[in-house]
DNA sequence: CGGTTCCTTGAGAGAACTCAACGTCGGTGG
DNA sequence: CCACCGACGTTGAGTTCTCTCAAGGAACCG
C-alpha cells in the first residue's frame, strides 16, 4: 500500500496542461550513475523526468545510503525543496536518463500568472505527502517487498511484468531493509509461486495475492 | 531528526501574514477526545489550532490505531487532504483544543487573490514533505526517542522541560515502536541521566546528549 | 474509595540484521 | 573471442533488537 508514487495527471482544462507542459525546457541527457543535484545546493530549478530512472538519497553520518524516493518518466524532482530553498538530497541517475528544467523563478511566475495552476501543484505534493507518510508505517519486510511490486506494477504499467532498474541495494535502502531480506523475500515469493524472479524483471503471477500481501489497497484503488 | 514539524512562519510582508491571518475563522472548542475530522469526509476546510494538541491517526485492517502527526498551536490541519479532496485520516483532540477554519472554496479564492500567498503554502508542504521523508528512515528505538524529545522540545521552546500531553500508546504509535519500548527507552535515558522523567513532563538533562543519539541535528539547524 | 486506564518492568519469542561464503552477470582488455 | 575481474545477487548460520505476553504499581475519575 504505501508505494504509490505516480503524480497521475490531474483533470484540468487543456489550456493549463499546455501552460505546464510548456513551461518545461532544457532538456538534459545523464548517463547511469551521474549525479544530477546535490544536497545544500540553491534550490534554482525543479526538473522532470522525461526518460530512465533516477533516485534521491541521503548519505547519512555513517557513509550510508539511504534512497528516498525514485523517478519514473512524468515525475517532479524538487518539490521537498522548494521550503527550504535548498536540495535536501542528492538525486542521480540509476540508468540512462534524459530530464527537462523548469527554473524556480519561471514557476513562480507562472503560478502568478496562472493562479489555477497551484491546485494542481497542491495536489501533487499533498499525494507525495501521503505516500511518504504511508511509507513511514511499520510493515514487515513480506509487505513492503509486496506492495512495492504492486506499486510499481502499477506505476509503469508493463502488464504484470515489472522491470526493476535498480540494484537490489537500492531497493533494500529505500524499503529500509538489508539487500539481503530483499533477496530471500524474494525468493519466497517465488518459492511460493506469487513471482517469477527472473534477473531484473519480476513477473507476478498472483497479483491478486500480493495486493493481499501488501495490506490496504485503498491507496492504490483512490 | 526527523520530528521538527512545525510550519514556522514565513518571512513575508506584513500584509501578506494578516491577509493570511486574518482568513481564519471559526473558532471551535474541542474537548479532549473529541473527533475533528473522519477519513473518507470531503475535504471542506483545513483548520488551524489555536490552543491544546491534536493527533491525526489512520485506523487499520486489524483495528490498530496509527499516529500520523500531531499538531500544536500555529500548525496547520488538512493539507494532505487537498490532493484527494478527502481527509485520509482521522484527527481528534489529545487534549482540550481550539480550532479555526479555512473553507478550501476561500483558500483557493484567496489563493487566486494572492498569488504570492502560494509560495507560503508551498514551503509549508514541502516542510511537511521533508518531515515525512525523515520519519521513514529506520532508526533505532533509542534515535526515535531521542529525536521526538528534542523535536518537541524546539517546537515547544519549554527551556530544557517538555510537556507530552499525549498518552505513552500515542508517541509509541506515532514513532512504530511498541508501548513499552518507549517506556522502556526513557527509563534507560533516565537511568543513564539524560533525563528526568516527571509523569507527562520531562526534564531534558544532557541535551547535546540527545541531540547526538537522535543523529543528524542538521534538519533542525537549517 | 473502588474501578478503570495508563505506566512501568520482566521473561520469552520471533523477525530482521550482520557476517560470511559462493554463484552470477557484465564489462574490459588481452 | 575468450578470460579475467569486480560488482551484484543469492543463500546459510548465528546474533541482536524489538515485540508479545504477562503482571504489578500509579494516577485519574466518578
Amino acid at each position: 500500500m504505501p508505494f504509490d508514487t505516480r503524480p497521475s495527471p490531474a483533470a484540468s482544462p487543456d489550456t493549463l496542461d499546455a501552460l505546464w507542459t510548456s513551461a518545461w525546457s532544457g532538456l538534459m541527457s545523464l548517463p547511469a550513475g551521474k549525479s544530477l543535484l546535490e544536497p545544500g545546493a540553491r534550490a534554482q530549478a525543479i526538473y522532470q523526468v522525461r526518460a530512465g530512472c533516477l533516485k534521491s538519497y541521503t548519505i547519512d553520518v555513517d557513509g550510508t545510503e539511504r534512497v528516498r524516493a525514485f523517478y519514473f518518466p512524468g515525475d517532479v524532482i524538487g518539490f521537498d525543496a522548494l521550503g527550504a530553498d535548498r536540495y535536501p538530497a542528492h538525486v542521480a541517475a540509476v540508468t540512462a536518463s534524459q530530464v527537462c528544467r523548469l527554473p524556480v523563478t519561471e514557476l513562480r511566475a507562472l503560478l502568478i500568472r496562472a493562479p489555477e495552476l497551484t491546485q494542481n501543484l497542491l495536489e501533487r505534493m499533498s499525494r507525495d505527502l501521503a505516500v511518504a507518510l504511508a511509507l513511514s508505517g511499520d510493515y514487515s519486510a513480506e509487505q513492503r517487498v509486496a506492495a512495492f511490486l504492486v506499486a510499481m506494477g502499477e506505476r509503469l504499467g508493463g502488464g504484470g511484468s515489472v522491470r526493476l532498474p535498480m540494484a537490489r541495494r537500492d531497493i533494500a535502502s529505500y524499503l529500509r531493509l538489508a539487500t539481503e531480506t530483499v533477496c530471500r523475500v524474494l525468493g519466497r515469493l517465488e518459492q511460493s509461486g506469487r513471482i517469477v524472479n527472473e534477473n531484473k524483471t519480476v513477473r507476478m503471477v498472483d497479483t491478486a495475492r500480493l495486493r493481499f500481501l501488501a495490506g490496504v489497497p485503498a491507496l492504490h484503488a483512490a
